[in-house]
Order: structure tokens, then C-alpha cells, then sequence
DNA sequence: GACCAGGTAGCAA
DNA sequence: TTGCTACATGGT
């Protein structure tokens, strides 16, 4: 078993682990209690994913994060939750605005996540209409049907499943896992990304908005599937998915950006939370709504 | 028993 | 382009 620390002093703006891995951000982390999204978790509790094959687990014990894996995943650790990013510089680059500093204030610590985009974009075809906890469900599901067993110190690790995995899957096993009406479109998404004909990392390449385009062809994906992927897994930090929530927020604090289309709307409120990182108040302000009284 | 949840596809005008 | 509507399912 490999192991390691890192201090947590040492990161600009530290870490608060349960609020990076469970608000609504990344479904491919897995609570070693198994009470995701029931509290926070006791002090010390391990997290843990499979990336390439490699398991992963974390825990922050008192100013350190603590890993343990199946190889020296420093490196992986520091690019899965973006411990290189200046929390701190962040914050403090943000507009002032009343809504924005109340988020950052009341969830320091929260880092966005760098998921592997296709986990990433299967997660959030299937958070269509759902909430957190079972979006959590049902791609701990997918991953236990179809993925590869890992076994690391005693226990056995489902990797999510690969394109080639997902794709021989039915429509109608799906359903029967519970994905609904999602189940088509995850089939059909991971038949593309199987036969080569997209793959959802090939927008890393592209500007923006074209980014996004791209990624609308896959079955089950629309603009704010999209830009949760872009956001949440290929490094677009202005990317500002419109949902539910956002939309709320927007009707309330900011009606000057509603511009009727997404396209339009989206481009107001990106520039309302400072441009540059505006997928990273985005992500606070969703948060901070959604679990307060 | 409505109502809602990190929406999208398909179709009409 | 924009504006409906159907779509599964489990929790409150």
C-alpha cells in the first residue's frame, strides 16, 4: 500500500473535504460509513474513488490529508481535487457582491473537482430532474453492475465503468436499475464514446462556448449538462451551469441577468461573478442555497 | 396525492 | 430560433 500526506496549511485557502466531495459536484467519491448526503461526516472519515484502474482514499486528520492507494497518487490526489488552486486568490478576486461573499464565507475550504470526463459526463446526464443523493445512487449503481472490481486492503472497489462497459448495457437493464427515462440516453451516449465517434474530453480543445456545442451532442446532454462537464471535469472555470437553483438565485438577487435564452442569461451571470472564475461561484452560491434552512 | 428534483428530446409554429 | 410537453422515480 502506498501512502502520504500533505499539509494542509500549505494549500492556499485549505480544504474542507465533505463540502468539495459532496455538494453536488462529483457522484464518483464514495463515503467509507456509506451516509453521503446524511450529514457530515465523524472527523476522519475516509473517501474514497477507482481512477485508471488505481484506488484512492482520503482523509483530512486534524491540518493533514492523509492518502492511501494502490500506487503513489500524490500527483492524482493534487489533479482530482485541484489542490493546486489559491482558494484564497480565488475568494479574494470575487466580486463584492452580498449573495457571492455569504457563500464563500459560510463553505471555506470547498474546492471544485477535476472529475474524469467520462464518469463526469455520465453522472450528470443521469442528475437530470433528480436530486443529489440519488444522482450518488444510481452512479454508485452503474459502477457496481458494470464497472471493475478493484480489491485494496481487504475491500473490494468498483471503478466506474468505461465507455466499452457502459455500451453493452440495455436500455432495459437500466430502467430496471432505476435511471428512468435517462436510461436511453446513457446507453447511447456511451455507444458514441465506445465507437470513437466523440469523446468528451476532445472539448478541452475547443473556446468556450464551442466547448459546450460540442459536448450538446451527446444524447441526454443540453447546455447546462454541458457546462457542468466543462466545469466539473475539463478545467472551464467560467463555465456557469443554469440550473434550478441558479435560476432562483438569479430571479432573486440578479434579474437584470435574465436575458431569456441560456446562451445570453448564461454570458450575463458569468460576468456578474467576475468572468474568470465564475464556475467557482457558481458552485459556492449552489451550495450555499440549497443547504441552507 | 400533489409537488419537486443540478433538464432534455422531439415537435410545432 | 423559441415555446410547449412528455418523460421515471423516490422523497416530503
Amino acid at each position: 500500500m502506498a501512502t502520504g500526506t500533505i499539509p494542509i496549511d500549505d494549500l492556499g485557502g485549505g480544504l474542507d473535504l465533505y463540502r468539495t466531495l459532496e455538494s453536488g459536484q462529483s457522484y464518483l467519491w464514495r463515503r467509507a460509513d456509506g451516509e453521503m448526503y446524511r450529514g457530515g461526516p465523524a472527523p476522519g472519515t475516509w473517501y474514497s474513488t477507482v481512477v485508471d484502474g488505481e484506488v484512492i482514499r482520503v482523509r483530512t486528520q486534524g491540518d493533514v490529508l492523509e492518502w492511501e492507494s494502490t500506487t503513489d497518487a500524490d500527483p492524482l490526489v493534487r489533479r482530482l481535487l485541484r489542490l493546486e488552486d489559491d482558494l484564497e486568490e480565488i475568494v479574494a478576486a470575487a466580486p463584492d457582491d452580498p449573495l457571492l461573499r455569504e457563500a464563500y464565507e459560510a463553505h471555506r475550504g470547498m474546492r471544485l473537482v477535476q472529475d474524469p470526463p467520462f464518469g463526469c459526463l455520465i453522472s450528470f446526464i443521469c442528475s437530470a430532474q433528480m436530486r443529489v443523493s440519488r444522482i450518488h445512487g444510481m452512479v454508485s449503481t452503474l459502477a457496481r453492475e458494470y464497472g471493475t472490481p478493484v480489491s485494496f486492503d481487504g475491500r473490494t472497489y468498483y471503478a466506474f465503468p468505461t465507455p466499452d462497459q457502459l455500451a453493452v448495457a440495455t436500455e432495459a437493464e437500466l430502467r430496471e436499475l432505476g435511471l428512468g427515462y435517462r436510461a436511453p440516453y446513457v446507453v447511447r451516449t456511451a455507444e458514441m464514446v465506445a465507437d470513437g465517434e466523440a469523446h468528451p474530453a476532445e472539448a478541452r480543445d475547443l473556446e468556450y462556448e464551442a466547448a459546450r456545442d460540442y459536448l450538446t451532442q451527446f444524447v441526454g446532454v443540453g447546455d447546462k449538462v454541458a457546462d457542468c462537464v466543462l466545469l466539473f471535469s475539463l478545467g472551464f472555470d467560467e463555465a456557469v451551469p443554469l440550473d434550478t437553483w441558479i435560476r432562483t438565485a438569479i430571479e432573486e438577487y440578479y434579474p437584470d441577468c435574465d436575458r431569456g435564452s441560456y446562451a445570453d442569461t448564461s454570458r450575463a451571470i458569468r460576468e456578474r461573478f467576475g468572468g474568470e472564475y465564475a464556475g467557482y461561484a457558481q458552485t459556492y452560491v449552489f451550495h450555499h442555497l440549497r443547504t441552507r434552512a
